[in-house]
DNA sequence: TAGAAATGTCAGTGGTTACTGACATCACTG
DNA sequence: CAGTGATGTCAGTAACCACTGACATTTCTA
Protein backbone atom coordinates (compact mmCIF):
# COMPACT_ATOMS: atom_id res chain seq x y z
CA UNK A 1 0.00 0.00 0.00
CA UNK A 2 2.95 2.47 0.54
CA UNK A 3 6.46 2.77 0.47
CA UNK A 4 6.44 4.15 -3.06
CA UNK A 5 8.67 7.20 -3.09
CA UNK A 6 7.55 8.29 -6.65
CA UNK A 7 3.45 9.36 -5.05
CA UNK A 8 1.84 12.19 -6.88
CA UNK A 9 -0.20 14.97 -4.82
CA UNK A 10 -3.36 13.12 -4.67
CA UNK A 11 -1.66 10.21 -3.57
CA UNK A 12 0.44 11.95 -0.72
CA UNK A 13 -2.60 13.20 0.56
CA UNK A 14 -4.58 10.11 0.40
CA UNK A 15 -2.03 8.12 2.14
CA UNK A 16 -1.90 10.55 5.18
CA UNK A 17 -5.81 10.72 5.29
CA UNK A 18 -5.55 7.00 5.38
CA UNK A 19 -2.67 6.82 7.82
CA UNK A 20 -4.30 9.40 10.06
CA UNK A 21 -7.85 8.08 9.94
CA UNK A 22 -7.02 4.91 10.97
CA UNK A 23 -5.38 5.85 13.99
CA UNK A 24 -7.62 8.78 15.23
CA UNK A 25 -10.92 7.87 12.96
CA UNK A 26 -12.72 9.82 10.55
CA UNK A 27 -14.06 12.79 12.73
CA UNK A 28 -11.01 12.49 14.91
CA UNK A 29 -8.65 14.38 12.11
CA UNK A 30 -9.16 17.65 10.34
CA UNK A 31 -8.74 18.38 7.17
CA UNK A 32 -6.23 20.99 8.24
CA UNK A 33 -3.95 18.22 9.79
CA UNK A 34 -4.22 15.68 6.72
CA UNK A 35 -3.23 18.43 3.97
CA UNK A 36 0.29 19.37 6.59
CA UNK A 37 1.08 15.63 7.21
CA UNK A 38 1.27 15.17 3.41
CA UNK A 39 2.98 18.36 3.30
CA UNK A 40 0.62 20.80 1.58
CA UNK A 41 -1.89 22.88 2.25
CA UNK A 42 -5.42 22.77 3.20
CA UNK A 43 -6.00 24.31 0.18
CA UNK A 44 -4.81 21.89 -2.41
CA UNK A 45 -6.45 19.54 -0.41
CA UNK A 46 -9.56 20.62 -1.24
CA UNK A 47 -8.75 20.99 -5.24
CA UNK A 48 -7.88 17.34 -5.40
CA UNK A 49 -10.49 16.27 -3.44
CA UNK A 50 -13.72 18.88 -3.18
CA UNK A 51 -14.53 17.67 0.18
CA UNK A 52 -13.48 15.58 2.64
CA UNK A 53 -15.55 12.66 2.89
CA UNK A 54 -14.75 12.01 -1.11
CA UNK A 55 -11.30 12.10 -0.11
CA UNK A 56 -11.41 8.97 2.21
CA UNK A 57 -13.84 7.64 -0.88
CA UNK A 58 -11.00 7.97 -3.30
CA UNK A 59 -8.99 6.82 -0.98
CA UNK A 60 -10.71 3.41 -0.69
CA UNK A 61 -11.00 3.55 -4.26
CA UNK A 62 -7.47 3.89 -4.49
CA UNK A 63 -6.07 1.43 -2.00
CA UNK A 64 -8.25 -1.23 -1.21
CA UNK A 65 -7.27 -4.61 -2.32
CA UNK A 66 -10.47 -6.20 -3.27
CA UNK A 67 -8.97 -9.32 -4.56
CA UNK A 68 -12.08 -12.04 -5.08
CA UNK A 69 -10.84 -14.86 -2.49
CA UNK A 70 -12.87 -17.60 -3.38
CA UNK A 71 -11.40 -17.20 -6.91
CA UNK A 72 -8.00 -17.08 -5.86
CA UNK A 73 -8.10 -20.20 -3.77
CA UNK A 74 -10.38 -21.83 -6.20
CA UNK A 75 -6.97 -22.22 -8.52
CA UNK A 76 -4.39 -22.85 -5.69
CA UNK A 77 -6.25 -26.26 -4.16
CA UNK A 78 -4.23 -28.80 -4.51
CA UNK A 79 -7.01 -31.01 -2.02
CA UNK A 80 -4.37 -31.94 0.18
CA UNK A 81 -5.93 -30.73 3.62
CA UNK A 82 -3.08 -29.12 5.14
CA UNK A 83 -1.54 -27.40 1.95
CA UNK A 84 -4.78 -25.95 0.91
CA UNK A 85 -5.47 -24.64 4.58
CA UNK A 86 -2.21 -22.98 4.34
CA UNK A 87 -2.54 -21.69 1.32
CA UNK A 88 -5.96 -20.17 2.71
CA UNK A 89 -4.40 -18.90 5.94
CA UNK A 90 -1.36 -16.84 4.08
CA UNK A 91 -3.86 -15.65 0.98
CA UNK A 92 -5.98 -14.63 4.05
CA UNK A 93 -3.84 -12.81 6.05
CA UNK A 94 -1.55 -11.69 3.38
CA UNK A 95 -4.74 -9.70 1.97
CA UNK A 96 -6.15 -8.41 5.69
CA UNK A 97 -2.75 -7.00 6.17
CA UNK A 98 -2.60 -5.03 3.03
CA UNK A 99 -5.85 -3.65 3.64
CA UNK A 100 -5.42 -3.39 7.36
CA UNK A 101 -5.70 0.64 8.03
CA UNK A 102 -9.01 0.72 5.80
CA UNK A 103 -10.15 -2.17 7.73
CA UNK A 104 -9.29 0.04 11.21
CA UNK A 105 -10.97 3.12 9.52
CA UNK A 106 -14.40 1.17 8.67
CA UNK A 107 -14.52 -0.06 11.85
CA UNK A 108 -14.31 3.36 13.40
CA UNK A 109 -16.34 4.78 10.92
CA UNK A 110 -19.08 1.83 11.56
CA UNK A 111 -22.18 2.72 9.64
CA UNK A 112 -21.96 6.79 9.53
CA UNK A 113 -20.43 7.05 6.23
CA UNK A 114 -22.47 4.71 4.30
CA UNK A 115 -20.90 1.91 2.37
CA UNK A 116 -17.25 1.06 3.66
CA UNK A 117 -17.91 -1.66 6.11
CA UNK A 118 -19.31 -3.47 3.71
CA UNK A 119 -16.87 -3.03 1.46
CA UNK A 120 -13.93 -4.28 4.08
CA UNK A 121 -15.76 -6.63 5.56
CA UNK A 122 -17.39 -8.12 2.34
CA UNK A 123 -15.19 -11.30 2.44
CA UNK A 124 -16.53 -13.70 5.82
CA UNK A 125 -19.81 -14.71 4.10
CA UNK A 126 -18.09 -15.96 0.63
CA UNK A 127 -14.85 -17.43 2.45
CA UNK A 128 -17.67 -19.21 4.61
CA UNK A 129 -19.30 -20.48 1.60
CA UNK A 130 -15.99 -21.88 -0.07
CA UNK A 131 -14.72 -23.22 3.33
CA UNK A 132 -17.70 -25.67 3.83
CA UNK A 133 -18.19 -26.41 0.29
CA UNK A 134 -14.35 -27.40 0.03
CA UNK A 135 -15.06 -29.61 3.65
CA UNK A 136 -18.04 -31.07 2.02
CA UNK A 137 -15.66 -32.27 -1.25
CA UNK A 138 -12.70 -33.13 1.19
CA UNK A 139 -15.32 -35.63 2.95
CA UNK A 140 -16.80 -37.61 -0.17
CA UNK A 141 -12.88 -37.95 -1.22
CA UNK A 142 -12.91 -39.90 1.90
CA UNK A 143 -9.88 -37.23 3.42
CA UNK A 144 -11.71 -35.83 6.65
CA UNK A 145 -14.50 -36.98 9.02
CA UNK A 146 -17.38 -36.13 8.95
CA UNK A 147 -18.62 -32.98 11.00
CA UNK A 148 -20.38 -30.19 11.01
CA UNK A 149 -18.50 -28.61 7.67
CA UNK A 150 -20.35 -25.13 8.25
CA UNK A 151 -19.27 -24.92 12.34
CA UNK A 152 -15.96 -25.81 11.02
CA UNK A 153 -15.92 -23.00 8.70
CA UNK A 154 -17.02 -20.29 10.72
CA UNK A 155 -14.76 -21.69 13.44
CA UNK A 156 -12.19 -21.76 10.93
CA UNK A 157 -12.76 -17.95 9.14
CA UNK A 158 -13.58 -16.91 13.09
CA UNK A 159 -9.85 -17.89 13.93
CA UNK A 160 -8.28 -16.12 11.45
CA UNK A 161 -10.10 -13.19 11.77
CA UNK A 162 -9.47 -12.66 15.20
CA UNK A 163 -5.62 -12.93 14.81
CA UNK A 164 -5.64 -11.07 11.94
CA UNK A 165 -7.35 -8.35 14.14
CA UNK A 166 -5.10 -8.58 16.56
CA UNK A 167 -2.43 -8.06 14.42
CA UNK A 168 -3.08 -4.96 12.84
CA UNK A 169 -3.95 -3.26 16.22
CA UNK A 170 -0.73 -4.33 17.86
CA UNK A 171 -2.25 -7.19 20.52
CA UNK A 172 0.84 -7.84 23.14
CA UNK A 173 0.02 -11.59 22.25
CA UNK A 174 1.58 -11.01 18.68
CA UNK A 175 4.70 -9.08 20.11
CA UNK A 176 7.41 -11.43 18.97
CA UNK A 177 6.21 -14.63 17.17
CA UNK A 178 5.36 -13.94 13.38
CA UNK A 179 2.29 -14.72 11.86
CA UNK A 180 3.42 -17.33 10.18
CA UNK A 181 3.95 -19.81 13.13
CA UNK A 182 0.84 -18.73 14.67
CA UNK A 183 -0.56 -19.80 11.37
CA UNK A 184 0.94 -23.27 11.24
CA UNK A 185 -0.18 -24.09 14.32
CA UNK A 186 -3.80 -22.98 14.03
CA UNK A 187 -4.29 -25.55 10.56
CA UNK A 188 -2.46 -28.30 12.21
CA UNK A 189 -4.96 -28.43 14.57
CA UNK A 190 -7.73 -28.54 12.33
CA UNK A 191 -6.10 -30.86 10.76
CA UNK A 192 -6.21 -33.30 13.36
CA UNK A 193 -8.88 -32.78 14.07
CA UNK A 194 -10.73 -33.26 10.60
CA UNK A 195 -8.26 -36.27 10.17
CA UNK A 196 -10.24 -39.89 9.21
CA UNK B 1 -25.93 -3.50 31.81
CA UNK B 2 -29.45 -1.85 31.25
CA UNK B 3 -32.81 -3.10 31.27
CA UNK B 4 -33.53 -1.90 34.66
CA UNK B 5 -35.93 0.67 35.01
CA UNK B 6 -35.67 2.39 37.82
CA UNK B 7 -32.73 4.97 36.52
CA UNK B 8 -31.43 7.51 37.95
CA UNK B 9 -30.51 10.58 35.88
CA UNK B 10 -26.85 9.88 35.90
CA UNK B 11 -27.39 6.09 35.01
CA UNK B 12 -29.71 7.38 32.16
CA UNK B 13 -27.20 9.80 30.37
CA UNK B 14 -24.67 7.39 30.53
CA UNK B 15 -26.55 4.46 28.92
CA UNK B 16 -27.40 7.17 26.19
CA UNK B 17 -23.49 7.50 25.97
CA UNK B 18 -22.79 4.46 25.51
CA UNK B 19 -25.64 3.84 23.26
CA UNK B 20 -24.63 6.41 21.01
CA UNK B 21 -20.70 6.22 21.58
CA UNK B 22 -20.79 2.65 20.41
CA UNK B 23 -22.46 3.22 16.82
CA UNK B 24 -20.83 6.61 16.06
CA UNK B 25 -17.66 7.18 18.17
CA UNK B 26 -16.46 9.92 20.57
CA UNK B 27 -16.15 12.34 17.99
CA UNK B 28 -19.29 11.02 16.04
CA UNK B 29 -21.68 12.17 18.41
CA UNK B 30 -22.61 15.53 20.57
CA UNK B 31 -22.68 15.92 24.05
CA UNK B 32 -26.79 17.54 22.94
CA UNK B 33 -27.28 14.46 21.28
CA UNK B 34 -26.74 12.49 24.37
CA UNK B 35 -28.78 14.73 26.39
CA UNK B 36 -31.54 14.53 24.15
CA UNK B 37 -31.78 10.99 23.86
CA UNK B 38 -31.64 10.59 27.87
CA UNK B 39 -34.72 12.94 27.93
CA UNK B 40 -32.43 15.91 29.38
CA UNK B 41 -31.10 19.05 28.53
CA UNK B 42 -27.30 19.37 27.47
CA UNK B 43 -27.38 22.11 30.97
CA UNK B 44 -28.13 18.84 33.03
CA UNK B 45 -25.53 16.50 31.61
CA UNK B 46 -22.59 19.02 32.13
CA UNK B 47 -24.06 19.32 35.44
CA UNK B 48 -24.06 15.78 36.29
CA UNK B 49 -20.24 15.11 34.52
CA UNK B 50 -18.66 18.48 33.86
CA UNK B 51 -17.11 17.27 30.62
CA UNK B 52 -17.81 14.70 27.87
CA UNK B 53 -14.45 13.11 28.65
CA UNK B 54 -15.48 12.54 32.10
CA UNK B 55 -18.88 10.99 31.25
CA UNK B 56 -17.17 8.49 29.25
CA UNK B 57 -14.89 8.08 32.15
CA UNK B 58 -18.14 7.41 34.87
CA UNK B 59 -19.62 5.56 32.22
CA UNK B 60 -16.87 2.56 31.98
CA UNK B 61 -16.33 2.87 35.65
CA UNK B 62 -20.50 1.96 36.42
CA UNK B 63 -20.78 -0.46 33.45
CA UNK B 64 -17.55 -1.88 32.51
CA UNK B 65 -17.29 -5.55 33.89
CA UNK B 66 -14.17 -6.49 34.73
CA UNK B 67 -13.99 -9.49 36.43
CA UNK B 68 -10.89 -11.19 37.00
CA UNK B 69 -11.84 -14.15 34.23
CA UNK B 70 -8.40 -16.17 35.36
CA UNK B 71 -9.46 -16.75 39.17
CA UNK B 72 -13.23 -17.23 37.78
CA UNK B 73 -11.84 -20.35 35.51
CA UNK B 74 -9.57 -21.78 38.58
CA UNK B 75 -12.33 -22.42 40.72
CA UNK B 76 -14.80 -24.09 38.22
CA UNK B 77 -11.93 -26.38 36.47
CA UNK B 78 -12.77 -30.02 36.42
CA UNK B 79 -9.54 -31.55 34.26
CA UNK B 80 -12.09 -32.95 31.52
CA UNK B 81 -10.74 -31.21 28.42
CA UNK B 82 -14.42 -30.89 27.07
CA UNK B 83 -16.04 -29.47 30.14
CA UNK B 84 -13.16 -27.42 30.73
CA UNK B 85 -13.09 -25.95 27.49
CA UNK B 86 -17.07 -25.33 26.71
CA UNK B 87 -17.22 -23.60 30.67
CA UNK B 88 -13.94 -20.91 29.88
CA UNK B 89 -16.15 -20.15 26.26
CA UNK B 90 -19.45 -19.44 27.61
CA UNK B 91 -17.67 -17.54 30.52
CA UNK B 92 -15.79 -15.80 27.68
CA UNK B 93 -18.92 -14.87 25.59
CA UNK B 94 -20.83 -14.13 28.36
CA UNK B 95 -18.51 -11.25 29.32
CA UNK B 96 -17.67 -10.02 26.25
CA UNK B 97 -21.64 -9.63 25.05
CA UNK B 98 -22.13 -8.05 28.69
CA UNK B 99 -19.52 -5.07 27.87
CA UNK B 100 -20.54 -5.46 24.25
CA UNK B 101 -20.99 -1.65 23.78
CA UNK B 102 -17.80 -0.63 25.84
CA UNK B 103 -15.73 -2.74 23.87
CA UNK B 104 -17.25 -1.38 20.43
CA UNK B 105 -16.60 1.97 21.82
CA UNK B 106 -12.94 1.31 22.98
CA UNK B 107 -12.27 -0.52 19.59
CA UNK B 108 -13.61 3.03 17.64
CA UNK B 109 -11.64 5.32 20.02
CA UNK B 110 -8.34 3.91 19.75
CA UNK B 111 -5.57 5.82 21.87
CA UNK B 112 -7.00 9.05 21.00
CA UNK B 113 -8.53 8.91 24.69
CA UNK B 114 -6.08 7.08 26.63
CA UNK B 115 -6.52 4.31 29.04
CA UNK B 116 -9.87 2.88 27.47
CA UNK B 117 -8.52 0.10 25.22
CA UNK B 118 -6.06 -1.46 27.68
CA UNK B 119 -9.44 -1.59 30.14
CA UNK B 120 -11.22 -3.78 27.79
CA UNK B 121 -8.79 -5.63 26.12
CA UNK B 122 -7.22 -6.75 28.92
CA UNK B 123 -8.51 -9.98 29.37
CA UNK B 124 -6.35 -11.98 26.39
CA UNK B 125 -3.05 -11.63 27.64
CA UNK B 126 -4.14 -12.82 31.06
CA UNK B 127 -5.81 -15.56 29.20
CA UNK B 128 -3.51 -16.84 27.07
CA UNK B 129 -1.41 -17.70 30.15
CA UNK B 130 -3.84 -19.47 31.70
CA UNK B 131 -5.12 -21.57 28.83
CA UNK B 132 -1.13 -21.97 28.53
CA UNK B 133 -0.92 -23.56 32.00
CA UNK B 134 -3.99 -25.32 31.50
CA UNK B 135 -2.83 -27.35 28.86
CA UNK B 136 0.33 -28.36 30.23
CA UNK B 137 -1.13 -29.57 33.44
CA UNK B 138 -3.08 -31.42 31.17
CA UNK B 139 -0.53 -32.89 29.34
CA UNK B 140 1.15 -33.82 32.52
CA UNK B 141 -2.18 -35.52 33.58
CA UNK B 142 -2.00 -37.75 29.99
CA UNK B 143 -5.00 -36.54 29.08
CA UNK B 144 -3.88 -34.19 26.09
CA UNK B 145 -1.05 -34.85 23.13
CA UNK B 146 2.12 -33.12 23.16
CA UNK B 147 2.02 -29.80 21.53
CA UNK B 148 2.59 -26.24 21.32
CA UNK B 149 0.78 -24.86 24.24
CA UNK B 150 1.11 -21.89 23.89
CA UNK B 151 0.18 -21.71 19.86
CA UNK B 152 -2.90 -23.79 20.86
CA UNK B 153 -3.92 -21.30 23.47
CA UNK B 154 -3.58 -18.34 20.70
CA UNK B 155 -5.13 -20.02 18.20
CA UNK B 156 -8.38 -20.71 20.85
CA UNK B 157 -8.68 -17.36 22.37
CA UNK B 158 -8.34 -16.18 18.84
CA UNK B 159 -11.09 -17.95 17.36
CA UNK B 160 -13.60 -16.90 20.55
CA UNK B 161 -12.36 -13.38 20.00
CA UNK B 162 -12.95 -13.52 16.24
CA UNK B 163 -16.75 -14.76 17.06
CA UNK B 164 -17.44 -12.45 19.67
CA UNK B 165 -16.55 -9.36 17.56
CA UNK B 166 -18.76 -10.76 14.93
CA UNK B 167 -21.23 -11.38 17.12
CA UNK B 168 -21.46 -8.06 18.10
CA UNK B 169 -21.28 -6.24 15.12
CA UNK B 170 -24.17 -8.23 13.25
CA UNK B 171 -21.77 -10.38 11.25
CA UNK B 172 -24.48 -12.26 8.92
CA UNK B 173 -22.67 -15.01 9.51
CA UNK B 174 -24.52 -15.15 13.00
CA UNK B 175 -27.46 -14.72 11.73
CA UNK B 176 -29.65 -17.41 12.66
CA UNK B 177 -27.27 -19.43 14.91
CA UNK B 178 -27.01 -19.45 18.42
CA UNK B 179 -23.82 -18.37 19.53
CA UNK B 180 -23.95 -22.06 21.85
CA UNK B 181 -24.04 -23.77 18.95
CA UNK B 182 -20.89 -22.36 17.75
CA UNK B 183 -19.31 -22.83 20.80
CA UNK B 184 -19.81 -26.67 21.24
CA UNK B 185 -18.76 -27.11 17.32
CA UNK B 186 -15.35 -25.27 18.30
CA UNK B 187 -14.59 -26.80 21.49
CA UNK B 188 -15.04 -30.44 19.64
CA UNK B 189 -12.65 -29.16 17.10
CA UNK B 190 -9.96 -29.13 19.95
CA UNK B 191 -10.91 -31.59 21.83
CA UNK B 192 -10.52 -33.59 18.66
CA UNK B 193 -7.69 -32.54 17.66
CA UNK B 194 -5.66 -32.83 21.60
CA UNK B 195 -6.86 -36.04 22.70
CA UNK B 196 -4.25 -38.88 22.78
C1' DT C 1 11.82 32.24 -21.80
C1' DA C 2 6.87 32.65 -21.95
C1' DG C 3 2.85 30.67 -20.54
C1' DA C 4 0.30 27.26 -18.18
C1' DA C 5 -0.49 24.50 -14.26
C1' DA C 6 0.04 23.54 -9.53
C1' DT C 7 0.45 25.27 -5.06
C1' DG C 8 0.62 28.75 -1.27
C1' DT C 9 -1.33 32.63 1.46
C1' DC C 10 -4.79 34.72 3.76
C1' DA C 11 -8.90 36.36 5.14
C1' DG C 12 -13.29 34.89 5.82
C1' DT C 13 -18.07 32.30 6.16
C1' DG C 14 -21.38 29.64 8.18
C1' DG C 15 -21.95 25.92 10.98
C1' DT C 16 -21.06 23.02 15.03
C1' DT C 17 -19.23 21.95 19.48
C1' DA C 18 -18.09 21.79 24.41
C1' DC C 19 -19.10 24.34 28.05
C1' DT C 20 -20.85 28.44 31.20
C1' DG C 21 -23.73 31.79 33.93
C1' DA C 22 -28.01 33.83 35.27
C1' DC C 23 -32.43 33.08 36.24
C1' DA C 24 -36.91 30.60 36.23
C1' DT C 25 -39.62 26.46 37.24
C1' DC C 26 -40.83 22.31 39.36
C1' DA C 27 -41.11 18.56 42.87
C1' DC C 28 -40.52 17.06 47.14
C1' DT C 29 -40.04 17.22 52.11
C1' DG C 30 -39.78 18.84 56.85
C1' DC D 1 -46.13 26.46 53.60
C1' DA D 2 -41.28 27.43 53.31
C1' DG D 3 -37.28 26.03 51.54
C1' DT D 4 -34.14 23.09 49.21
C1' DG D 5 -32.42 20.57 45.35
C1' DA D 6 -32.85 19.09 40.74
C1' DT D 7 -33.90 20.54 36.23
C1' DG D 8 -35.13 23.68 32.27
C1' DT D 9 -34.44 27.86 29.44
C1' DC D 10 -31.78 30.88 27.09
C1' DA D 11 -28.26 33.59 25.66
C1' DG D 12 -23.63 33.48 24.93
C1' DT D 13 -18.40 32.37 24.40
C1' DA D 14 -14.38 30.65 22.44
C1' DA D 15 -12.71 27.29 19.77
C1' DC D 16 -12.79 24.39 15.90
C1' DC D 17 -14.13 22.74 11.41
C1' DA D 18 -15.20 22.04 6.44
C1' DC D 19 -14.91 24.76 2.79
C1' DT D 20 -14.37 29.12 -0.43
C1' DG D 21 -12.57 33.15 -3.23
C1' DA D 22 -9.05 36.30 -4.58
C1' DC D 23 -4.60 36.82 -5.51
C1' DA D 24 0.43 35.81 -5.25
C1' DT D 25 4.11 32.55 -5.97
C1' DT D 26 6.39 28.61 -7.52
C1' DT D 27 7.23 24.90 -10.73
C1' DC D 28 6.95 22.62 -14.90
C1' DT D 29 7.11 22.52 -19.77
C1' DA D 30 6.60 23.65 -24.63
Amino acid sequence: MNGNKKMNTSEKIMMAAIDLMAEHGYNGVSTQEIATRAGFSEKTLFRHFQSKQNLLESAFNRYHYAEEMKDLFLKKIVWDLQKDLLMVCRSYHRIMYQNRKLIKISTKVGDSLPGFRERTHQHPQQLKEFLTGYFEEMYKKGKIIETDFESNAKAFLYMNFGAAMGRMNNDPIFAGTPIDSFIEASVSIFTRALRP
